[in-house]
DNA sequence: ACCAGTTAATTCGGCGTCCAAACAAAGAGT
DNA sequence: ACTCTTTGTTTGGACGCCGAATTAACTGGT
């Protein structure tokens, strides 16, 4: 009834914080969170029974009595809100649209020219069909993930990937669709779900890598994706390996991506004549299914590249899991002896122990539910992200409120 | 009179974040703090007229009048409070005093036996003198910076170099004294001074490198410093570099410390003939400042090992600095070269020129005074650590209050 | 010298949030 | 049936923050 939302200014800190935990930690009692947050009881009360009002949370069990009144275990309410998310790929958008919890409703895909003259243009027109709400639950926004730098506080985009310099893509885009955009490096966006809904779920701390046409990588720490002071951290493919290595299409010798990269694998096989002259990446898989000595060694020579680069990561950033998804996971089973071993052997020994590694499956529609996530996550956080309020004052819009509980 | 600072909870959240912004970006006026939090005018009169009433804030001049009313610039009182530093290492302790705003008051030193059965006795010994209030300003507390892991949780410290392991510094130490004790690796304490007090004041994002016996490193990302996932972040010293590499005392091979560590640099001048047999660091950097060949190549190629090494770091956590310390600096313009031009060789050529290389010139009393500082700067920190209520707490109970001002 | 314009800082009233204390609810153990 | 324990709620009071209006102090133009 009353706007229970409507402080003076949204920064309602507690209230965030006190919808992030559950959004985070599943199913959570009252007193649970009174404990965890340092708050007193009543406050905790107050905040859930005005988040449930809103239709953002509800009871969604008993949790088992232990001597007392059972609690009742709050979770987020999935519908209460979605968002869509789209990764942007040379020649190639995926999109997904996701709920609050996010699971997934929907997915679309089209061809892109990141080339033409305004290729927002082309975004835009996408995008138009899902900008709708689903059963009165409001859109909250869109996220994009860019394989390329964001300076998250411009929003402008650098992708020599795609050809973009200085590109206002999030700014263009709010202001033609008239909904928040967040934009973010696409490694980076699949760093967000993993945290939100895949496997960094239990971390706080945590490397994703991704391998494929590229090579990259996305910091949480502390509870947080670490964009660096530029909004560039997170770059691995350029990695220097060995000064004296192979040249880069960056222009320096002997970056990661020369040795590890699906096009630099296919190449090493060729030399080693384990595929044909005009193989791909899937070829190069076929033969390493196929028992072939050369292709399988190219993989484990490339698995151990990369786990030497992860140790000496988590040597310095102590993570406590490393996650790796992306394309070149296809290949994992090759990959993967090299990688451990080198992993193991790279770390210092009692740290070694600490570290989780686990693998996400290849799925194109991760990224862009990561984009979405970027979204998702936004009335999570307390960090001021440029349209965190306005994603946040959208989910407070949902006229799911009042319904009877 | 009345305490304005006991609200039923010490989290105000916007005091903190005043005092903050006062403590680390000097004299400011209160309009530009209301701007730079978002709050209003009204609030940061009376945040700042408490904080002054408390003795821990001052005026300290007019600013420059544009067409207004001049400002008045507020910073932080010296004196209102003080904390003890202490660097910890094998057979020696360095200790400092130093003011709030981080001037150093008095400096100690003794040496200490890391394997006496109770070394926590000598260090307390220690430091009871040194325990009493200076001028009516409290004691905030004692920082200990130690070689090795700390689990910041806990307060468990292990530190291979003095033999210790799972040993309850922290909660000992502040027990026995009565003193809120905080304990961080040493590395990461000098971090804690430089980004407080030192050549890290203007960054949020910086790597700090250590050189000497050993190296080291610290991570300080969206203006905190990183401890990772189990208190080890900015181990550097046994970063996998070549896994056929030399042994290292841990166990493997190639660590980045088997190339670049005092004792290995002596050891690569004494095989080229630079230095004779029994020659220390101080005999290679004496044959290097006469214009010996080999000892210059000697730091030149460890100068582009750890370059390569920063380089890696920087491209995957984007710093907008680095800030090369330690002992190893006394030799800094024999290792500058290879150091520099490794550094900007292995970055991404977008992104060598946003960062910035700083050397700090060594001095046994900075390590210390980063540890101090680790106390200081408790009250400027939103985060829960241990013992920062207690620290704003004492500080608080400065008697200066009421003082005309 | 005076007034207009501008920026800084303060006072005041009101609203919203949080907490402590007391209370109600609901089950376990004896 | 009783007590103990744990959860969740209600109530009253204290505190913090904001918007609006006010005071303060300086620059620049005439």
């Amino acid at each position: 009834m009353t706007a229970a939302t409507s402080g003076p200014r949204l920064r309602d800190v507690n209230r965030v914080a006190v919808l992030a935990l559950i959004g985070r930690h599943g199913p959570i009692s009252r007193a649970d969170v009174a404990r965890r947050l340092g708050l007193s009881p009543p406050t905790v009360t107050a905040v859930t029974r005005s988040l449930i009002e809103a239709g953002v949370i509800r009871k969604v069990d008993d949790g088992v009595p232990r001597g007392g009144r059972p609690s009742e275990l709050l979770a987020v309410v999935g519908p209460a809100g979605h968002a869509v998310g789209v990764k942007v790929a040379a020649g190639r958008l995926t999109g997904v649209r996701a709920d609050l919890d996010g699971t997934l409703l929907d997915t679309f895909s089209a061809p892109f020219d990141e080339a033409a003259v305004n290729p927002f243009e082309a975004l835009s027109a996408l995008l138009a069909p899902h900008l709708a709400a689903v059963d009165d639950a409001p859109l909250l926004g869109i996220g994009l993930g860019v394989p390329g730098f964001v300076d998250s506080r411009t929003g402008l985009v650098e992708a020599p990937l795609l050809g973009w310099r200085h590109m206002p893509l999030r700014d263009y885009l709010s202001q033609l669709l008239d909904v928040p955009v967040l934009v973010d490096n696409d490694v980076n966006t699949l760093a967000a779900y993993e945290h939100l809904y895949g496997l960094g779920r239990p971390y706080d701390d945590f490397l994703t890598i991704t391998l494929g046409q590229g090579v990259g990588a996305a910091v949480v720490s502390g509870g947080d994706l670490r964009r660096g002071g530029h909004g560039a951290a997170g770059e691995l493919g350029h990695l220097p390996i060995d000064p004296a290595g192979p040249p880069c299409h960056c222009g320096k010798r002997g970056c990661l991506e020369t040795y590890v990269c699906d096009g630099a694998l296919v190449e090493q096989a060729r030399e080693v004549g384990a595929v044909g002259p005009d193989a791909g990446p899937a070829d190069l898989r076929a033969a390493a299914d196929n028992g072939h000595a050369g292709a399988r060694a190219v993989y484990r020579a490339a698995g151990a590249r990369l786990g030497t680069v992860a140790a000496g990561l988590a040597t310095v950033l102590d993570p406590q899991a490393v996650l790796v998804s992306g394309e070149g996971t296809l290949a994992w089973t090759h990959l993967a002896e090299g990688f451990l071993t080198a992993l193991r052997a790279g770390m210092f020994p009692p740290l070694a122990d600490g570290v989780s590694v686990h693998v996400d499956p290849w799925d194109d529609t991760k990224w862009a539910l990561g984009a979405a996530a970027l979204v998702l996550r936004a009335p999570f956080t307390m960090n001021a992200e440029p349209h965190a309020d306005a994603i946040r004052a959208r989910l407070a819009a949902f006229p799911g409120a009042e319904v009877a509980q």
